[in-house]
DNA sequence: ATATCTGCAAAGACTTTGCATGAGA
DNA sequence: TCTCATGCAAAGTCTTTGCAGATAT
């Protein structure tokens, strides 16, 4: 069994199991990848990350997986602007834990914070049961992001 | 000069000079366009709504001057999972006031809600000044997002 | 045993680019 | 006049799909 760092792999593999799909060691290697440091990956990332696991890995199989992933609510995917998804796991009990994202729109780079996550939270939750009661929705999840130069691009 | 409801075109045509751009039939036709009812539009609407002011309109054009109104923070773009890009007014001031996004994951329909957008607001000042400071950030704007199931799909 | 997965290659969807022509200021 | 903008078509990128063989349970 492969070093994991930030998701417990029994509890991957329940959750995989569980929905009648399998575990393969195309999956262990996506799992793999998405462990590793520098999260918000795009699937081009992801699959250079796993080949290193598993060689013959396919990027089809990658995207196929990151699809389950994020239809099981294991990974979260988003879009910071340049037309690549990006995927990171989305457990918040995982080592990196809740955070949300500042994205440079000059150079890209990504920053997560997490220094108003409590103050975020407590309002994403308010916010959340009241839409759902307006709206009728059944939300599953949110996102925030910031955007604007990072100090490199500012000059 | 055609109606328009949304937006000062005055404004926007200032806006537009002032970076030292071109009016053309088609940028016209493009603020018209987004201006008419039925928000966060993708480019292929956007151009299918913008050819009946301007019927020559090409989407390569139509792409050029939303990627343009971005640039100069007239508009917004965001995506909500179908990796389609969507274009809305940015301007606050605007109809339809500063609102976020309701995403069903399901059916991909979108409700704008203001709810929460006081409350929210002003955490998001006080999360921009700290963000600001903390990670030397220029914050020039921000997206906030709920996915979750719609009313009717939810059975 | 058998429904699920996989890699590969081809197809698809959305967006960008090149270029000669056309047109605002 | 002189840039800047346009339309068209071709090219580019990212992502999905089809399929026969391989595999997990």
């Amino acid at each position: 069994m492969r070093n994991r760092k930030n998701h417990d792999p029994n509890c991957c593999c329940r959750r995989i199991r569980g929905h009648g799909r399998r575990i393969t060691p195309s999956r262990h290697a996506v799992l793999d990848a998405l462990s590793e440091r520098g999260d918000h990956l795009t699937a081009e990332e992801v699959f250079k990350k796993a080949a290193r696991f598993c060689p013959n890995i396919g990027l089809a199989t990658v995207y196929r997986t990151l699809e389950l992933l994020a239809e099981l609510g294991m990974v979260s995917k988003f879009d910071t602007g340049d037309d690549k998804a990006r995927y990171e796991f989305a457990d918040p009990t995982a080592a990196k834990g809740h955070h949300h994202h500042l994205v440079c729109s000059s150079c890209g780079k990504i920053v997560d914070y997490k220094d108003f996550i409590k103050e975020e939270t407590e309002l994403l939750h308010r916010a959340e049961k009241g839409l759902s009661k307006k709206y009728g929705f059944d939300i599953k999840s949110h996102i925030i992001q910031f955007f604007g130069l990072c100090p490199d691009c500012r000059r």
